[in-house]
DNA sequence: ACAAAAGTGTTGCGCATACACCCATGT
DNA sequence: ACATGGGTGTATGCGCAACACTTTTGT
C-alpha cells in the first residue's frame, strides 16, 4: 500500500470524528478466607481485590486494577471476560457491568473511556498474576451543609489496600449535592496511589456491591458451595459494615439457602450445619 | 502540515489500538399532561419519550433516541447534556448514566459504543425538534424452564410508542438465565421500527426508572414544581404497571412532600390541596 | 469446667395492606 | 341529587429488632 493510500485510509477513518481509546477495567473481589490461630475461634472474613503492578508509563510501577484495551470484535462484556481471564487465570466468576467512567483527564495520553466490570469470585481457585489487597474503609462523618436551594453532603473516605506489608493508602472525598432539579453524586481523589482513577472504580464497586446483596443473590458468587450460616453472615458484614444479629439473619436468609447433610466439625464448639445457595428462591417467592 | 507528518501522526494515534466510535444516547421522558375532556374527570398521566427521525444512513427515516458522537474535550455526562440542549432544546433536566451498549454489530457501519442516558424533565418546556412519544407497553407472561444447574426466564415485551396517527411497534423478549454461577440478563429485539437498537435502550431506562421510583426521589424531576397527590399517585401508577391504594399512598409519601397554601378548585369536586417535593426528606430520616 | 459458637424461642413495635367511611365541590 | 375525587381512620397481620435462653463440642 503507497503511502498516500493509507494516509487515505487513515484519514477517511477519522474524517469527522475522533474517537477515543476504550478500555475495560475489572473489579475483581473475594473473600479472604485465613485460617484461625485459636483452635475454635472463627476466621477472619475480609473483602479482598485484585491489583497488578503496571510495567509501563503511564504509572508504571503503580498497582492497578486488572483492564485492557477493548477487543473490537468481540462484545463489550466479552471484552472483560476475556481481560480477567488472560491476566489472572481465574476461569470461574461472576461478573456484570459497572459503569463507564469518562473524565477527561484520567489518562495523561489522551482520552480514555473505561467501562469498569464487578466481578465476584470464591477463594478456590488461585490467580497466576496479581496479588490480592484486604480492603480496609475508613468513613468519617457525612458533613451536611444546606444551601438556598438544597443541600450538599460532604464525606471523606480512606481506603487501605493491604497485601503483608505493602500497604497502599488512598482517600477519595464522595460529595453529594442537592440542588433544585439536579441531584450530583461525585467522587474526588484527594490522594490515591492507585494507577488512573482506580480508586474511584473500585469504591463505585463496593457501593454497588453494598446495595445489591440486599435484593439479590450476588453474595453467595464469593462464597464456597458449602458453607455455614456465621460464614454467611460475616461475609455480609463485611460488605455492609455493620454487625447483625444472629438470630434475626438466620431467619431472613433461610429461604435463601438449602441446608446440606455435612457439619463442619472439630472446632471446640457444636457442629455447624452446612448450607448451599437455593438458587431457586426467587421463583418460590414469586407466588 | 506536510502530508508525511500528518500521515506520522495520524498512524501513530492508531499504532496499537484500533478505537470504536463512541455515542451517548439520550433516553427522554416525561409525563403527559392532557387535558380532561369529562369537566371532573382526571388527566390521564402517560409517559413519553422524545424520538427524532433520522435523516441520514443508516437507519435513514427510522425514529431514534436523541445522540450524538462524545464531545472528546467534554466529560462524559456534560457531552450528554450538550446532546440534549443543542437536539431538542430543553434546558432544565435531570440525567444519569444508564448503561453502556457495546454489541459489535449494533451500528452496521462500523463498531460503535453507546453510552446511554436516563433524562428526566417535566412538561413546562417544549422541545425544538423531535416528537413525544406515549409508551404503550404490554408483557406477556413469565415462562419459566427449569434446568439441570438452574433455570431460565423468558419474557415477550411489546411496546408501542405513540404520536398521533404514527404507531411504533416493537417486541423484545427478555431472558434471564440462572446457571450455577452465572445470571445472564438478555435482551433480544424481536421486532422493531427503532433505529440501532434504541428500542432495547428505551427498556432498560425504564426498568431503572421502576426500579428507582421505590427508593429515591427521582419522580418529582417529571413533575411540575407544585402538584396533587393524586396527580403524584397517578405518576407512579404509570412508572410502576400497577393500582396503588390511594389511603396508603398517601401515608407513604408524606415525608416526601410538603403541603403549600394553595388548593386546585373548579373541578367540581372537593379541592386539591397542592404539594411540592420535600428536597431534604431524607436527611430528616437518617435518624 | 468453660469457652466458643450453633441454634431456637418470645415479645413488642412499626409498617404495609385492605377496606370502610366522611368531606367538599360543580353541574 | 350525585358523581367524582379528596382525604381520614382503623383492624389485621407480617417482618424485623432486641434479647434471653438452650445445645453441643474440644481442650
Amino acid at each position: 500500500m503507497s503511502l498516500n493510500e493509507t494516509y487515505n485510509q487513515l484519514y477517511s477513518e477519522r474524517r469527522n470524528i475522533k474517537n477515543p481509546s476504550v478500555t475495560v477495567d475489572n473489579v475483581i473481589l473475594r473473600f479472604t478466607n485465613k485460617s484461625s490461630e485459636n483452635y475454635r475461634k472463627l476466621a477472619e472474613k475480609k473483602l479482598q481485590v485484585c491489583l497488578i503492578k503496571r510495567e509501563y508509563e503511564p504509572f508504571e510501577d503503580n498497582y492497578a486494577v486488572p483492564g485492557m484495551f477493548i477487543d473490537l470484535e468481540l462484545p463489550l462484556g466479552s471484552s472483560a471476560k476475556k481481560c480477567v481471564q488472560e491476566k489472572t487465570g481465574l476461569t470461574n466468576f461472576y461478573y456484570e457491568q459497572l459503569y463507564t467512567f469518562g473524565d477527561e483527564q484520567r489518562d495523561p495520553r489522551s482520552r480514555v473511556l473505561s467501562v469498569a466490570y464487578l466481578i465476584l469470585t470464591n477463594n478456590e481457585e488461585e490467580i497466576s498474576s496479581g496479588k490480592w489487597f484486604d480492603i480496609d474503609i475508613k468513613m468519617d462523618e457525612i458533613v451536611l451543609k444546606e444551601t438556598e436551594q438544597g443541600y450538599i453532603q460532604t464525606q471523606n473516605v480512606k481506603i487501605n489496600l493491604i497485601n503483608d506489608d505493602v500497604v497502599l493508602e488512598n482517600e477519595i472525598q464522595v460529595n453529594f449535592e442537592k440542588k433544585n432539579q439536579e441531584e450530583i453524586k461525585q467522587v474526588k481523589i484527594i490522594n490515591s496511589t492507585l494507577a488512573f482513577d482506580h480508586i474511584k472504580i473500585l469504591y463505585f464497586a463496593l457501593e454497588r456491591l453494598k446495595n445489591k446483596i440486599e435484593y439479590t443473590d450476588v453474595i453467595f458468587n464469593l462464597l464456597p458451595k458449602n458453607f455455614t450460616l456465621t460464614e454467611l453472615k460475616l461475609c455480609f458484614e463485611a460488605i455492609l459494615q455493620e454487625k447483625l444479629l444472629d438470630a434475626n439473619f438466620r431467619r431472613k436468609i433461610k429461604s435463601k439457602v438449602i441446608p446440606v447433610e455435612a457439619f463442619v466439625t472439630e472446632k471446640g464448639h457444636r457442629p455447624s450445619r452446612l448450607f448451599t445457595h437455593n438458587i431457586s428462591w426467587k421463583l418460590n417467592n414469586l407466588e
